[in-house]
DNA sequence: TTATTATTTCGTTGTATGACGAAATAACAT
DNA sequence: ATGTTATTTCGTCATACAACGAAATAATAA
């Protein structure tokens, strides 16, 4: 029970989520995502831990940067219905193909220039 | 997206499963809801009315009661999967069992002396 | 080593939410 | 009609949570 509220309570945020849609097209680091949500580093870095505790999604370090993943073998069988469901519920939605194109964008970009916080002046 | 998100905040309270999980074994009125969980009248119909607007659940009024059940033919995907998924997930845990053994006593018992609010004195 | 940089943690702020009791509502009983 | 009763709505309070910026951390680069 506990498990299974963890991933209605990660499931619960619509950030969270697109999160978990976005991932579906391969591993991104915090930098990306923070670029394609606009959000402060924290917030975005907040939401993958919720998603991680809740087992939604794995990390690995590479470099300077910690990519996030969705599970290639779901350990448990709540999470993978969870991403199932996620991903048959959203994957053809507007709010999903829109992040998709702006995700697509950022991909062409060099990660150094991506993750490079402006210091400006 | 706006209908899934009904249903994730629907589900991100452990009382509200709960519901679901009791509403497996047929429909319930309010107040045999409020005597499972031992909550507020108000609150257990503020979860009810939640857990409908996300159309996890169907109303009926019979008598003096309202009825809560849970929806023979899902109208959307996105209803049938997470109703799925929760009693997948959860239907064999303790906490269910729990609520499935005082449930049972309840239902043996009189509709109209469950309800009844103890006036006292 | 020191400097740089991506990420996380921490503390704060405003908003959302769960609980309650009181009052309003709706529908049955008399 | 009036009274009774199950449910809902409303207002309040305490807690939970999402967002931020600043500071701490971890790990690479120089």
């Amino acid at each position: 029970m506990r498990d299974f509220m963890a991933i209605t309570k990660a499931l619960s945020d619509p950030n969270r989520v697109r999160i978990l849609l976005a991932l579906r097209g391969g591993e991104l680091c915090v930098c990306q995502i923070t670029k394609l949500f606009g959000f402060a580093p924290s917030t975005v870095s907040k939401h993958l831990s919720i998603l991680h505790h809740a087992h939604l999604i794995l990390s690995r370090k590479l470099k300077r940067w910690v990519y996030y993943r969705l599970p290639e073998k779901p350990v448990t069988i709540a999470v993978r219905e969870a991403l199932d469901w996620v991903h048959k519920s959203l994957a053809k939605t507007d709010a999903a193909k829109a992040d998709a194109k702006k995700l697509e964008k950022i991909l062409k970009t060099d990660l150094a220039v991506i993750c490079r916080r402006q210091k400006c002046c």
